[in-house]
RNA sequence: CGCGGGGUAGAGCAGUUCGGUAGCUCGUCGGGCUCAUAACCCGGAGGUCGGGGGUUCAAAUCCCUCCCCCGCAA
């Protein structure tokens, strides 16, 4: 079976690295053009660019795929499937029709749930007790095309997105070249999305950092979690923007204001938070800092009784 | 040459503006106190101040250069 794969980030590459230590014939590899990225603004190449190269595997990098050039190409190489994961651009229906298998997806959420581009953090940050992957059938909307197959995961109370996108790359690895043999043999059941439950997972961004002491230390928990490792959940402490990388649920209650220090010790520092709930911080980044935990940190940074963190950063 | 922050004892930091014996918190080692302790008291060890070059009587501090780390931005 010739298969084509799309992919870029890292997510992706378990994916194709999969294909290739199960000996499947991955006739090329289409990923996001090199990007200037990280200081100093170097382009560097995708994961999927990078691994692809190593295996002597065609690599492809067009701005678009909605341009004749691509599709006569694509079918030029008489792929039977096309297997896309986090690639990061729409297929334009003529390439959708190409493969005589189709094309399919895996995506990280359990489907409907979850449709876009950040599933793994959402639910995090949703505070969703499991998640899973899902192979699906691709169809001109965005991750709405039918299921082959899924697989559920729980998401621990303490779980970073980190954590779980490292659990559900694999997961998709392993479920994808399951999941081919099944199409191959024509044994791959279909089943519809149910249309009226889906929802999105929209690209994060740096707008959804800045914690707000207001609400309950479960929900900034989550977003702590969620958002970990990039863009991570910040906090003004005084004139000071950390950004708060780990934290815990304590139970405990406070009459403080939300915001306020209720202590800071080798543990880390309490913050009130909303309805007298309590979060403790544990791990954290300063500005131009490492990471270090928060006692580290409180090492080299006293904190005076007025200091407090702001209830939303401006 | 995208913008900016930083490298000082094992860890986290101050000191650099206006050169003049290297300091704080924690850890560590020894001793003390205590029913006991991650608490408290006393004492000690531990640093080529990222590397190299220069200026100077004298450089963590001023000048040049290289290396490394971090944030922003993408």
């Amino acid at each position: 079976m010739r298969i084509l794969f799309m992919g870029t980030p890292v997510f992706a590459q378990a994916s194709l690295q999969a294909l290739v230590e199960q000996h499947y014939e991955v006739i090329g590899a289409y990923t996001q053009p090199d990007k200037k990225q990280n200081r100093g603004m170097k382009k560097l190449p995708s994961p999927v660019k990078e691994y692809a190269i190593t295996e002597g595997i065609p690599v492809f990098t067009p701005e678009t795929l909605r341009s004749d050039e691509e599709v006569q190409r694509i079918g030029e190489m008489e792929p039977d499937l096309i297997v896309v994961v986090a690639y990061g651009k729409l297929l334009p229906e003529a390439i959708l029709q190409i493969p005589k298998y189709g094309c399919i997806n895996v995506h990280a959420s359990l489907l409907p749930k979850y449709r876009g581009a950040a599933p793994i953090q959402w639910a995090v940050l949703n505070g969703e007790k499991e998640t899973g992957v899902t192979i699906m059938h691709m169809v001109k909307e965005l991750d709405a095309g039918d299921m082959i197959q899924w697989e559920k995961t729980e998401i621990g109370t303490d779980e970073t997105a980190e954590v779980l996108h490292d659990r559900l790359m694999q997961m998709g690895a392993q479920l994808l070249v399951r999941t081919i043999p099944l199409i191959a043999s024509g044994a791959a059941i279909r089943t519809p999305q149910d249309p009226a439950a889906f929802s999105y997972a929209p690209m994060l961004t740096r707008k959804l950092s800045p914690m707000d002491f207001q609400k309950s230390a479960a929900e900034l928990h989550n977003q702590v979690r969620g958002l970990y490792p990039w863009p991570s959940a910040t906090a003004m402490l005084g004139e000071k923007k950390l950004k708060i990388l780990q934290t815990r649920l304590t139970g405990e209650h406070t009459e403080q204001q939300p915001g306020r220090i209720v202590d800071s010790t080798k543990e880390g520092i309490r913050v009130a938070c909303g309805n007298g709930s309590v979060l403790l911080i544990t791990r954290l980044q300063a500005e131009g800092g490492k990471k270090m935990s928060a006692s580290e940190y409180l090492r080299g940074h006293a904190l005076s009784p007025s200091d407090y963190f702001l209830g939303k950063q401006a």
